[in-house]
DNA sequence: GCATGATACCTCGGATTCCGATGTATTCGT
DNA sequence: ACGAATACATCGGAATCCGAGGTATCATGC
């Protein structure tokens, strides 16, 4: 069921910034979320998440604060990011990129189908 | 107008599967006729598709064959790939998991069509 | 109090992957 | 004979990923 990490690769970051978009979400929430969301089919690995927000913190796309887990849902404090200016604006320019790519990879992969395919015509190349 | 690297790692596999499936190519085409079809939103590059290549031969994927480049076309001989049945196997295994990929990715970053929308509240979830 | 379990954050080593630079070889036009 | 285009190929440095392991906090049961 889960994706090759072959193709999650790159992006973990477009996926951090669309979380942060509505409200602010701490690593191990963007974790479950993640995997819920997706039906399984994204997984991530805390040992990469951790690292990238850190790197998205430092390039000043994302501020972090740390908050008490009010005692009620156990557990140790948590560190709560949300987005800057600047990562809001990452964050537009990353989802371009991913529709961008997105419609270049269906030109093989299909979705748009405008071709009338003949499947075994030995024509061409030879 | 490139798409950032970071997106096209892991899918350099699947697409020369997909070049592949309605004639041979060799290597050389295969880098301009991605980036012709994609209008320059995928750029590989050499250094990059060879090596993969040998190993998909390696797996026993595709078959090579050396053709002269019949004297026309200047240039040196040509390797020409074509799928095997193992490959064919796997270019239908990589197309699904594409599609399960692009749908999970749709999740963060609106779906291309096909979705009668959970339709969260506008203004904030939660 | 203290062991256990759930939550939550974090780091590190080793493996993999990528690509720019570089090299080789063939043919064509001049 | 030379440069340009075509075409295949390799290599080393750089970036990236993640499983494994570690640390810390709180609640519960005993």
């Amino acid at each position: 069921m889960p994706v090759s990490q072959e193709l999650i690769k790159g992006t973990v970051v477009p996926v951090v910034l669309a979380l942060l978009e509505d409200r602010a979400r701490y690593g191990y929430e963007m974790v479950q979320a993640v995997n819920a969301r997706t039906n399984g089919a994204l997984v991530w690995s805390e040992g990469t998440l951790y690292p990238v927000l850190h790197k998205l913190e430092a390039d000043g796309f994302v501020a972090a604060e740390w908050r008490d887990a009010t005692a009620k849902e156990g557990g140790r404090p948590r560190r709560y990011y949300t987005l800057t200016r600047a990562g809001r604006r990452e964050l537009k320019r990353r989802s371009a990129e991913w529709r961008t790519f997105a419609t270049a990879m269906g030109e093989f992969f299909g979705r748009v189908r405008a071709n009338n395919g003949p499947t075994t015509t030995p024509g061409g190349v030879r």
